[in-house]
DNA sequence: ATTAGCTGTTGATAAATATCACCAAATCAT
DNA sequence: ATGATTTGGTGATATTTATCAACAGCTAAT
């Protein structure tokens, strides 16, 4: 059936009648080709669940240089967390790459959910618990690889990465510039 | 009383009786000078609480550089945490800077009580959620901050471990040399 | 169809950081 | 207390990466 549902499925033991119900708080949100679905200095008042494209999660530093601090594929789900978890402003902004299919689920929502439904709780713990590992492989390769060896990783883990998304958001994820991402490219 | 107690205590609603419950599986671990009490190949069993001192969770590059993934200060709990979520051999290793005084809750543990008591689960989670945004930060000075504007950063952010730890274990925490670091301290 | 903008390359050069070698001071183990 | 090890610092140089500029091919909007 639906791609949440079938996650949650495959995840927890809950009873299709709390899937349902679960699932219909995920709502369906309309997205425009890169449109912008939360800007820096808004609260991020959902999570979104990716059913089709990227999510680029994305900072500006002190020069006006875009970064990429992450990107959420295809069923995978993620926000701009720090300010979601505190219900304060971003320093972030999320962005669609090209044209997006999403749902989203409120931080009223999730908490709900999370107070009434243990199981789902468990659910979501797991999803950060991932989330934080993955973050930990990021820092690790950022603080002992070179430019050409996270390149070379990216390249080896997500080589669809290469294929599906512009060479600026790339870069702007490995942390360097595009014309030093096209050297490494032509690098043996 | 006992540190990880009053942090319980501020951070639940959870009775005194099952305060003295949870903390009772905290088992004091006996640590020496500089011990590493985790090694890469090991498996993380634990969560360490660190009551004095700080555990410097490391990883070591191909061609042999260390490199600090994590620094674990007093109040804070932390492990190996891919490892430990996973139950399978770490890449990490966990050593202590100096001479720490550490508790240690066990993984079944730590599960069982995520089971049977649902606040504490919440709490765990919120443990995650904070490290989680720490590590999107870290990713963040990492990706968008040259090395001299990081080391202000955590300059600024953590005096304390400039005072605390030695200069290489910070250069490793900021993924660079120490002869750099030695360099952007004497930048004005 | 045409223009304007976006995307990916490449070159020349500058800036940041690592590497290697060495030394002095501090610290540790016996 | 002493010898050994660790720690922090500096210089010379190499390597990596960024910056700035230019350009060709493509894409999208009018």
């Amino acid at each position: 059936m639906s791609l949440p549902a079938d996650i949650l499925r495959k995840n927890t033991t809950l009873s299709e009648k709390k899937i349902k119900m679960i699932v219909a708080l995920y709502k369906p949100f309309k997205t425009r080709r890169n449109q912008e679905i939360v800007s820096r200095g808004e609260v991020a008042r959902h999570i979104y669940f990716v059913v089709k494209g990227y999510l680029r999660v994305g900072v500006t530093n002190s020069v006006g240089h875009q970064f990429t601090r992450f990107l959420i594929e295809e069923g995978m789900v993620g926000t701009a967390f720090p300010s979601f978890v505190s219900q304060k402003p971003s320093t972030a902004s999320i962005r669609c790459v090209g044209q997006c299919e999403v749902l989203r689920l409120s931080y009223q929502d999730l908490n709900l959910l999370c107070k009434k439904v243990p199981e789902f709780e468990t659910y979501y713990r797991g999803l950060i618990e991932q989330a934080y590992i993955q973050a930990i492989h990021r820092i690790e390769s950022l603080i002992s690889m070179s430019a050409y060896e996270r390149y070379r990783l990216l390249l080896k883990e997500k080589p669809k990465l290469f294929q599906q998304l512009p060479a600026n958001v790339i870069a702007e994820y490995l942390g360097i510039t595009k014309e030093t991402l096209s050297r490494l490219k032509s690098r043996k």
